[in-house]
DNA sequence: TAAAAAAGTTGCTTTTGTCAACTAATTAGG
DNA sequence: CCTAATTAGTTGACAAAAGCAACTTTTTTA
């Protein structure tokens, strides 16, 4: 690929950085890290039912991970059961706090996201989601 | 702004997350971290001269920016020196050591960013260089 | 069925980041 | 002018986030 290109997309990827940096304010308030927050998201939305699954997904450090739970846990937001199947592994799932928490962050999310695009026409916002998918579709990520 | 939208640009910002990640280990085995990767960039593509520049682009703490400057400066990445128009201010730029490191550090960027488009076409790549630019006109950072 | 691998936990450490108090230099208002 | 307020950067103390390695228990593999 040409430097040019490359140029281009780097400047995207800083430009979305930012970006990112500023929509993720929406756990401010709610007691939730961000990462507890997009925890919470993967197990309930995407159905990460273990420790290891987020190990894997998200890549990040087990032993971390584990505390993180832990923590979660003691607080109320999830419940960790032995699978019965393997009794290595817990089975994740959020509890009736963690599942209105998490509703919380979305709406606060949402809210932000909406303002990233406020002054947009419908057309454009359209335009917009068709460019995202459109790189979410040419992107490599192995 | 209706809900299915608003999940649509959730999911590009949870999947560039991921993206961001993988490309963010370039400066692995420099020496250097992301940020002061990021540091350096700034001050030598972006011209950010002041730490206090630094500290309102890209948004840190001023304590733990100096901190960090102070390092890189210990290990020979940058010099500060005082700029004589405004005794309180430093004037940051970049050693020998810290514009060749620099070098590297983006050579191995572009890698990963090639890795990333690595199975599309000239004209696929053009097309989603477009689709970045458009998006980066129509977010609204305020 | 013994050895290897996998899931998760725990202790220890390092890295990263925050906050507030402080110094020195500059700017602004009376 | 000249004093008060502001600004750039530093420092200490601390807290939060993350990484590493050793370990236990269970499952898989050869």
């Amino acid at each position: 690929m040409d430097a040019d290109k490359i140029y281009e997309v780097r400047k995207f990827n800083r430009f979305y950085t930012r970006t990112l940096q500023l929509t993720n304010k929406y756990h401010l308030g709610t007691g939730l890290t961000v990462l507890e927050s997009r925890l919470l998201l993967e197990i309930y939305e995407n159905k990460l039912q273990t420790a290891n699954d987020l190990v894997s997904f998200l890549d990040i450090d087990k032993g971390y991970l584990s505390r993180v739970l832990k923590s979660l846990e003691r607080r109320g937001y999830i419940e960790q059961t032995v699978d019965d199947l393997d009794k290595r592994s817990k089975l994740l799932g959020l509890t009736e706090l963690g599942r209105s928490t998490l509703e919380i962050i979305k709406k606060r999310a949402d809210q932000q996201i909406d303002q990233l695009f406020s002054k947009l026409s419908e057309q454009e916002m359209e335009q917009v989601i068709s460019a995202m998918d459109f790189i979410r579709q040419k992107v490599n990520l192995d």
